[in-house]
DNA sequence: GGAAGCATGTAAAAGGTTACATGATTGC
DNA sequence: GCAATCATGTAACCTTTTACATGCTTCC
């Protein structure tokens, strides 16, 4: 149960409304946790309920909105799930599932898949660089509220560990890019394109035609 | 819905009861695609009743079991689903999620966290190391039956899948044990330990033990 | 007056986990 | 006889996704 976890991490930072925690989900911690709207606004409601956030009314032009801020109890039980070991979740991954039997693709298809898997982790990767960045230079709002709530002899701290977290899945994604490379390698050696000229040791295939499509 | 077509996946290839496809899930699928008894037994009947399975029953003493083969409506829709683009799902880990708030935790607790990781993923490889070994020698026994029913010029293309799809997770989880490798090495800079020689701008360096836990 | 953004919710369905539940067969 | 393994299921619960639904405020 992390999205708890996830939201108490953010508002330890800065009280505030349903709204502006779907904002940051929708940035800085949806690069470790996702979450949607629909998940959100109900995970707060349980969340008062157990007393780890509270809520206050506050003006919004004529109109009302709710901030939350986190309660001691909220506070505590951030803590203890910091200090609890993880449980790491079965795999479960459909591109490398769907790799294992993609000799039922066409290798159109196929290269296709890999030059996606290519281009999303390297967008991916963009954005990870940009958020590294903004960790690093101290630029975004969150931090700076958390580390003016903090002694200065712990800022250190507080940034190598956001850095290392959006590190993790910088690596991650670059391995995921290497990997790809690796099967589109793979393709050509199976499948030569036509006119192409052949980069290592071409493979000596008897037969003409394509593995096998679908049909 | 992946579910459906790694079931198709395994069937494909050779007929066989809920239960070795159970078995099945535990141990080769398992790297790509996990799921547990009370998933695969429904599953099952749905799609039986959807058309992409077909099942007998077969004797088992004076009982009965339940064959499950696939049909040409399952071939099909197995193809389609190699064919169609992955889409790829929101980031979620809770390890990560909780590196970034790591300050939180005792050094001690942080330092237990990493080795863990690294524990969790070199067993992780050890057992797609001997999974890729399995594929390459060809003595899996699902493998060894799906070759049999394909020609023998795509011989090298269904294990050359087979084989990158294991080298996906293999990559996945060597980039786990490098960055968690990197965060115990920032652990040693911001909280030095006691009587150990202070490098000069460690770089994640496996420490010498402890690594290696007993299985 | 209208668009963009602020703000807050609910409902239904899908997918997955944990636990419960049962009984036959094989090998020692 | 007993244990391990074969064999098949269900129920309750939790998490997440997709879609529906509403209305105010700010700025142009």
């Amino acid at each position: 149960m992390s999205l708890r976890h996830a939201i108490l991490g953010i508002v330890s930072a800065k009280p505030m409304t349903g709204y502006d925690l779907i904002k940051t989900f929708g940035n800085s911690v949806a690069y470790t946790w996702a979450a949607g709207q629909a998940q959100i606004y109900p995970e707060l409601h349980k969340m008062e309920r157990a007393g780890f956030l509270k809520s206050r009314t506050a003006a919004r032009g004529a109109g009302e909105k709710r901030v939350y801020a986190i309660t001691p109890a909220g506070t505590k039980e951030l803590r203890r799930w910091v200090s609890e070991p993880v449980s790491y979740p079965a795999e479960r991954d459909a591109l490398r599932l769907k790799t294992t039997y993609m000799e039922m693709a066409s290798p159109a298809d196929a290269r296709r898949f890999f030059f996606e898997h290519i281009d999303h982790y390297k967008r991916y990767l963009e954005r990870l660089h940009v958020r590294l960045q903004v960790v690093n230079e101290l630029s975004g709002p969150l931090l700076r509220a958390r580390l003016a709530k903090e002694k200065p002899a712990d800022h250190k701290a507080i940034i190598a560990w956001k850095a290392l977290g959006v590190r993790g899945q910088i690596a991650r994604a670059e391995a995921e890019i290497e990997w790809a490379h690796e099967c589109l390698a793979t393709l050509d050696q199976l499948h030569p394109v036509e006119g192409a000229a052949p980069k290592k040791r071409a493979v000596h295939k008897a037969p003409s035609k394509a593995v096998k499509r679908a049909g």
